[in-house]
DNA sequence: GCCGATCTTGCTCATATGAGCAGGAGCCTC
DNA sequence: GAGGCTCCTGCTCATATGAGCAAGATCGGC
């Protein structure tokens, strides 16, 4: 396109997007046929210099979602706009909200949803209406007793998702790290205890969160990890854990011997789950998101924008 | 509007604006009729939720000029979109463009131009395309022998913008600034020079820049004054200077025996043309432009997004 | 619970826009 | 400088969209 014409499709397009004029009256303004109008304004369009964005809080990204999917091979994916967010919080909001809203749209509806804890699960079962289900059967899938803050957090969450859906929940009565693994073995094989992770290991779909290795881990919080333990995982090669258990960029287990030691269902199940639904979301998370989608724990994503796109230029 | 019909419009924005579906498509999907899904596009907009930015060197704000103008009286103003720009230079270079633009459109062409110079000045100078006019006399309306930096800038500006436009230019041989008021009566009547002021004073037209009162004033690059004179002008009120002379957020000239020793036209002769094109752009210049503009220093203000805002909001 | 007021819905019709095509201008090749 | 090629222009026609309107739904007041 000649310089001219770029400038004249400017011209146009500040005509047609800010002052609303038909492209016949910017035809008159600028001394050229319609047709031409027309066509300056698509090559505007062509040429990138028009830019659209849908700025609200329930707004998506459906092309990123589509690149996503066809990058990774999810079976879904939805990315929430980062266009007018304010902080992290807002973000996190913004993309529990959208769990919230896949989990209520999700057809089939599960019979039994497996799920993790933490702040991201939190603030999804807030998000949830009530009526989202009828009847569901909400499960714990990783021990949950937090040490130190906020206790009863994890079973508030589960409580809510499955009185929201007029459903039951069953809680794992167990921390998420034991301190030795004869304890884990000992608990795990209480018959109450099993009945439950068989239920979690059966579930028809999985809704669960991710944390980033570093201080600000919910480990941390939680008591159950010191920062320094935590660095020793990163040097392991550790970039987050899904339900409790520490993972490296490849979504191999980086410390066997810990994991022992860690209540819940393995991560195999994940891998081998029809709907396994992964909410991560955070410029702080976009190592574990990548080895959570790129190593198979999850069939969907729910994310937000730069996260995408961090995700889509890796894969 | 209902919750659910404001969710309901982004999702059909989505499908409208990111996936180029037709509101009938849209209606299909979403199971609306498309007339609902019209009304739901033209809320989203009436909302705000749309937002189309047009990014591009030359793109400009109608919608702000119109604003700029009604709020101020201004008879023209030129808006360039802030949009995409990386830093203070690539600003002062499409506001640049934007004045040659303006004035290689202006009628009637003028015949005598009266110019200041400085580094926008220079920039319009250089972005100016030859053939801008047939004839055109240029004249500078301020003295501008600079002392120390880019010697003979200011005259390199006026011969360009002749040459560019086929047409003759007259140079003010004179300081900015003279150290004693008897040295500038002196300049000042002799005869040629007398003619040269005189030229600027009938010229037909005028385009200048303002610099804002601080330690990076092109004054103290050009060595006619000293940090601490510019400070000692900010404590008496100076926002900036214009042609050289430093006024108040009224419009002010506020150190008059300064002002006397000063060399160029009298601002009353800028207040008084028909056509003053003042060209003010960058965070920096916020408070001159407004007293430029507010004082009736020009007729024509060429100048950034930001800076417009700003102005709007203090008229 | 009835009635009027107001708001919403689905339509008809007018207008704006985009696809596709024939003719023509400009340009390169020989 | 002729011929053929490509790209551009202005058109016709099909489609998408917005304005305006009448019927229906909803709501508050009594």
């Amino acid at each position: 396109m000649t310089d001219i014409d770029e400038l004249l499709s400017i011209r146009a397009a500040e005509l047609y997007y800010e002052e609303d004029k038909t492209q016949d009256e910017i035809g008159t303004i600028l001394r050229l046929t319609r047709w031409k109008v027309g066509r300056l304004l698509a090559q505007a369009k062509a040429n990138g210099f028009i830019r659209i964005e849908i700025v609200h809080p329930r707004a998506r990204r459906l092309g990123i979602e589509r690149q996503l999917r066809s990058a990774t091979g999810l079976a879904d994916a939805i990315v929430v706009s980062t266009a007018g967010v304010v902080d992290e919080l807002d973000l996190q909001k913004r993309t529990a909200q959208a769990a919230a809203d896949y989990l209520s749209a999700l057809r089939p509806v599960p019979r039994t949803l497996g799920i993790s804890w933490g702040r991201t699960l939190y603030d999804i079962s807030v998000q949830l209406k009530p009526g989202w289900a009828s009847g569901v059967n909400v499960v714990q899938i990783n021990g949950g007793v937090s040490l130190n803050a906020r206790p009863g957090t994890a079973a508030a969450t589960a409580v809510s998702i499955a009185q929201k859906g007029a459903g039951q929940f069953t809680l794992l009565p167990s921390p998420a790290i034991l301190e030795r693994v004869e304890t884990k073995l000992a608990i795990a094989s209480d018959r109450s205890v099993a009945a439950v992770l068989e239920m979690g290991s059966s579930a028809s779909a999985y809704l669960f969160s991710a944390g980033q290795a570093d201080a600000g881990s919910a480990h941390v919080d939680s008591g159950y990890l010191t920062p320094d333990q935590v660095d020793e995982l990163v040097r392991k090669g550790a970039v987050g854990d899904v339900v409790g258990r520490f993972i490296d960029s490849a979504g191999q287990i980086v410390d066997p011997a810990l994991d022992e030691r860690t209540f819940g269902i393995p991560l195999e199940q994940l891998r081998r789950a029809k709907t396994a639904i992964a909410v991560i979301s955070g410029p702080r998370k976009h190592a574990i998101a990548r080895s959570v989608v790129l190593s198979g724990l999850c069939t969907v994503l729910i994310t937000d924008e730069d996260t995408a796109q961090a995700l889509i230029k890796a894969a």
